[in-house]
Formats: structure tokens, sequence, C-alpha cells
DNA sequence: GACATTGTTGGCTGCTACGCCAATAATACT
DNA sequence: AGTATTATTGGCGTAGCAGCCAACAATGTC
């Protein structure tokens, strides 16, 4: 494997990171419908504001969103659209896949 | 948020955490090609294959793999053709994405 | 200016993940 | 039977992550 193949697979392990914790999830799904500010967030979590905050750090250094200042507020917002959707896809397909393929092999 | 929704995430993050390491998604890329046994992928990791046999363990948890016995070889194989292709979309639709949102409020 | 509101950052503790070694299991070969 | 091959499991040390508290920064309100 080269360093480039190498490093390509570790950005993405870095990425697939980001989005693998609870709360991380429920922020993507918050803001697929609207931007929202750090209150909001963390009042749907349930957890210490500073424990949101380092969330919306984490999605923020993998370039999954951005934030604005609005006076005290610090509004985020979602920068891919897609996230959800290909989980959903991951979770429905694990089966249906797996069947689809087989089909194609009759020789089995 | 209720219990449900809680498990929903929970499971959620556990499939992405299943992904989000450099060797599985190199094996993930690999068996996407075809079925292999666990000695194939440890050449191609470079790592010790009880190292490798532990990740192919954390994806056969997550339901993303199977493996089947021939002899004293393990093959596996994946149950889930839609992996890569999730990741390569986040990956492409960061900025793009962002930009066709933008555009569909012209009024900001 | 003093105080409240909203977020972020540093530090600490506890938990989990990773990677190798050693040991073991299961099968193939002679 | 004895040895080799392939893979899995347990154990250990190390490293990174998560969550809370305390402290701080920035802005708004009176």
């Amino acid at each position: 494997m080269t360093d480039k193949e190498k490093m390509r697979l570790e950005q993405r392990a870095r990425l697939l990171k980001s989005l693998a914790h609870p709360s991380r999830l429920l922020i993507i799904e918050m803001l697929e419908r609207k931007p929202c500010c750090v209150g909001e967030l963390r009042e749907a979590i349930g957890a210490d504001i500073t424990t949101v905050s380092k969330h919306l750090a984490v999605l923020k250094r993998a370039g999954l969103v951005r934030d604005t200042k609005h006076g005290t507020y610090s509004e985020y917002e979602l920068l891919c659209g897609c996230v959800t959707h290909f989980v959903d896809c991951i979770e429905d397909g694990k089966e249906k896949d797996y069947l689809e393929r087989r089909s194609l092999r009759p020789g089995e």
C-alpha cells in the first residue's frame, strides 16, 4: 500500500469517526432540519453544554458543519446533505444487498 | 428524546464506529472486489494476523461481513454493497451540497 | 460599570480501542 | 501420529475519547 493510499484511508476513518457518536448523529439530524444554536442542541441531547460544544468542535474539524456568531449565540449549520441518508442505506442494505448478490451467483 | 430514539442513535453510532478505522476500510474495499481469507487481508494491511482477525470480528459483530470456513481458511465476504459509495458521497458532497442548499435560499 | 447569558477551552478521571505476544483450536499433509 | 498452516482468543501496555467542573471570553442588558 502506498503512502498516499494510507493517507486516504486515514482521512476517511477520521471522517467516519467524527460521525460515530450518538450525540453527534443527533446533532447532524437536527441540523438537517434547520440551523441550530448550541443551547437548542444541548436541550435535545441532555448533556452538559461543554460536552455539546466539544462535539460540535469535532464536527467542525471534520468539515461537516460551520458556525456563525450572532451576538452571544453560535449558530451551527450543516455543510453536507447526505449523511443520514447513507447510513440509512447501509442499514437497509445489509440484508438486501447480500441477497441480491447471492441471486446473481446461482451456481452456489 | 425517547429511549427508542436513543437506542436507534446508539445503534447507528456503533455501525459507523465499526467502519471508522483505516484497516477496516481497506478490508471493506478489498471485499467489495472479491471475498478474501484473513491472510490475503493481512498482507495488504501489513499488520499482525491477530490484529486483522480482530478487525474482522468487529465488522462481523456489526453485521457487515460474514465468514465461511474452507479447511483451515476463513473466507470473508461483504454483506453490504454500499459502504464505500457512502463515504465517497460525504466527501464529495461536503462543499457541493452546501453550495446547492445556499442557492435554494437566495434571500440570504 | 456590574451582572447575566451564551459558548469555548483546559484539566482531570474513567472507559474503551488498538496492537502485539503467547497460547489454543482446527484442519491439512506425510 | 507428528508437523505445518491458518485463524481465533486472552492478556497486557499504551493511547485516545467522553464527560463533567472550573475558568475564561464575548456579547447583551440594566
